[in-house]
DNA sequence: AAATCCGTTGCGGAAACTCGCAACAGCTCT
DNA sequence: AGAGCTGTTGCGAGTTTCCGCAACGGATTT
């Protein structure tokens, strides 16, 4: 069994190394990635289905290489291997992950233990795990009153990366005032004026990026490939 | 020789230790904190004037701590030790750094010699080292056109934080133009208009946020500590 | 001392944004 | 079928933001 470990920090990746070792007897090589496009290098050429895969990494993120991955060879088995249980990362992670493919999220912060169960269950056995700290983000108190629909979450996106309503209403296919409620519904939730002294009057928009970045809903690589791909949604345009 | 180390990451934390170990022989003493808050604990409780500091942390950043440690005992030394080269990070320590004590900032991704050579340098030698990759920074090119000057920083904080131009104007002590005319230089210096397609107009102070963000010049450390100022200053207010 | 430069400030208009009100369409429940 | 709910859309008013124009004051140069 041949086994890919995309990572970029030095330090996790021989742990990593070490912890996939001990878990897995059975594998023959370990092959390493530094980051995103490499890792889809490595993956195509070697021809792995196994890979572990760091979420936060420079040149190419784990995320878009997992998506090119599975693009190609949509039965890859892969373990996320993250710092951080950020919401932004979850949404897209589910967006991409193929119908029946394995795949699984923990923690950098889990016990080696952990580690290593999560290895095999998923590289080795095909399972789905995902670890309970980060599947609480999935349904912030049950309350349906917080999470952000899909709709919803688009429309964060483009006013993250600085659009305007027109905009934002061309490219989503909504009418302009469709596009503003959704607005409000996102002050609403990301509890934007509430969440500072009370008579404030903000700036809803910057706050509510800042009110998405400090809730974790967004981090700064999303904000990165959100505007790729709005470039290339520009590009298709004219 | 009693030294501290503030980092929150096990992997890390253990390399440090080792790397310290041998660079420095006459270390008797290696403490250990996993966040600020317990950082500044330590260092108080035990005396310590030599410590190595993680900067991104969780409960308590570096930054934060590093300050009431230097409050209590400015001959302290501190060598911060991060993953990134965020100019956010180099704004905030030389904001805090006394005149006279030794300090050094080297990225985690420099090899085992530069960094046992750093903690020679800074924790026994006392002396000021910081990473010519991060040193880079601080003068982006010589170009003082793309630098900005403390009262820019000082108003994207304010924005990014979602203040309304008012109370930028009131909290800053300058005229309501006056800000307005810092924010047009950030929109310059911070390419807000120019970086994406040329004709799409922006809304430019959420845009001017990403592209702070994007450029490294703030980090969502930063909003955290930037937001808990304005709330000191807002109490202080009524 | 005069000329020049640069940052600050006020004024005013165009554009964008927030949001209440109301009409409307599709749906679910009885 | 009718009542009620929910999401979409248009209109319009009040704010906020962006920014050109011009006046002013202090500092520097000639």
């Amino acid at each position: 069994m041949k086994v890919l470990l995309v990572e970029d920090d030095q330090f996790h990746a021989s742990f990593l190394q070490d912890a996939l070792a001990e878990a897995l007897p059975d594998v023959t090589e370990i092959f390493h990635a530094a980051d995103g496009a490499a890792g889809e290098e490595e993956a195509r050429q070697s021809g792995i289905e196994a890979i572990v895969m760091d979420l936060q990494m420079d040149r190419r993120n784990g995320i878009e290489a997992a998506r090119t991955i599975w693009a190609e060879r949509p039965q890859s088995r892969i373990l996320f291997w993250s710092n951080y249980a950020d919401e932004a990362y979850l949404r897209g992670i589910a967006a991409i992950v193929p119908d029946d493919s394995a795949y699984g999220y923990i923690l950098k912060t889990a016990s080696r233990d952990r580690l290593k169960l999560a290895l095999r269950a998923v590289l080795v056995e095909g399972q789905i795990m995902v670890d309970r700290e980060i599947h609480r983000l999935q349904k912030r108190g049950t309350a349906p009153r917080t999470r952000l629909d899909d709709s919803e979450f688009a429309v964060l996106l483009d006013l993250a990366l600085g659009l305007q309503d027109r905009l934002i209403a061309e490219r989503r296919g909504m009418s302009l005032r469709t596009v503003q409620n959704r607005l409000l519904s996102l002050y609403e939730k990301l509890e934007v004026h509430s969440d500072l002294d009370e008579r404030l009057t903000l700036n809803k928009r910057v706050r509510t990026l800042n009110r998405a970045l400090a809730t974790r809903t967004l981090n700064i690589e999303t904000l990165d490939a959100a505007q790729r791909d709005l470039e290339a949604w520009l590009a298709g345009r004219m």
